[in-house]
DNA sequence: TGGTATAGGTAAACGGTGTTGACCTGTCAA
DNA sequence: TTGACAGGTCAACACCGTTTACCTATACCA
């Protein structure tokens, strides 16, 4: 029952509650990685872990406790939303070809699939607008560029949608590189001023 | 088996199978409707219908069969993707952009709000499909056009999907013609040619 | 050393879900 | 009268996420 061997310094205690949290955290990450949210009960979980189910709940609060935990540590768009601004939407553009190619961390890809699920959806409401549209509209330069920020996301949204829901074989099948272009078209076209009625 | 008091000729029989099977689907929709799909339990239609539980999966296989046949019977997009070819995407455009504002059936926003539900996305996956990639791109004119309906299909799911979960309160706040006109430079972007460099 | 507070963990139950299989019943045909 | 059968009912099944009451081993203190 007794670990008593502290292996190594940083990697955080081998018993008690962190220990114990991070053992649920693991499985969990590793269980949503390869069977998808819904797919993955609480018992599986702590099973698992070796732990008991209602741990899961007295530590995280409830199962969707532990979806906000793992989100939170890995970020949506990783880097993608700073840096120069010349090249943000290429750089979008690039990481939503990447998506519906099936890329990305495998966790990414799991829950992708699993996009469906209430509770996924629920953290993903909060984490699509403080992780995506909020820095986006902050980085294009303040509040009054939230309505761009939104096509951007919407954009983005619906491509990964396309592809949960139908596959995107279609759009797979197209040369990288022109898809990439169209979508940061695409993109560009979001970003541009409302106010110039244009053509 | 005798029907004493059939009211009308379309109005269907009043009991018997069909009797029973249609007002299961309207309890359903009723339900749908007022409370979203998630929220609504099998024992809930049922006992709104004054049925038995266990008919639901008789007559329809499962909850999930009552929404396949609901959706069947509206249409996801229904007259959009006829008609006037120079108009489409305006066309697609204000629907699109009504439905940013809350519009439509109150059965379509019902399941707009529930559309997290893996029920629902599994439905939806082949709706998607067959209700509007596929048509549109027969509309467009062949199998080559079906990137392009995709990508449609992506800008139209985005835009939904950042209403459910964001709100969409910047997109509502803007000048509905511009926001518009905006969506429609953004779909016929969708539809051009790849095969042209462009600028 | 003995006593106790407490952090950490456990077992069992709760109320809910969708779904299923065995059973009943009323109506019609022979 | 008898039998078949469509139509309907009931109780159970196997899960789910979650909660409650309880236990146990450790750590501290008189």
């Amino acid at each position: 029952m007794d670990r008593p061997d502290e292996t190594g310094s940083g990697a955080g205690p081998t018993r008690g509650r962190e220990a114990t949290r991070a053992r649920i955290l693991a499985s969990a990450r590793e269980l949503f990685t390869d069977e998808g949210y819904g797919s993955v009960s609480s018992r599986m979980i702590a099973s698992h872990a070796g732990v008991n189910v209602a741990l899961i709940n007295r530590y995280f609060g409830a199962k969707r406790g532990l979806l906000t935990e793992i989100l939170r540590e890995d970020g949506v768009f990783p880097g993608l939303i700073e840096g120069d601004h010349g090249t943000l939407t290429r750089r979008l553009a690039e990481h939503a070809v990447s998506r519906l190619h099936g890329e990305g961390t495998a966790l990414q890809r799991a829950l992708d699939d699993s996009a469906g699920d209430p509770d996924l959806q629920a953290v993903y409401q909060g984490r699509i607008t403080t992780a995506m549209i909020d820095p986006l509209s902050a980085y294009l330069g303040g509040e009054g560029e939230r309505s761009h920020a939104s096509l951007v996301a919407a954009v983005m949204l619906g491509l990964s949608r396309v592809r949960l829901v139908e596959g995107a074989t279609a759009l797979r099948a197209l040369d990288r590189e022109r898809l990439t272009a169209r979508i940061q078209a695409l993109l560009d076209l979001c970003l541009e001023d409302f106010g110039d009625p244009g053509a």
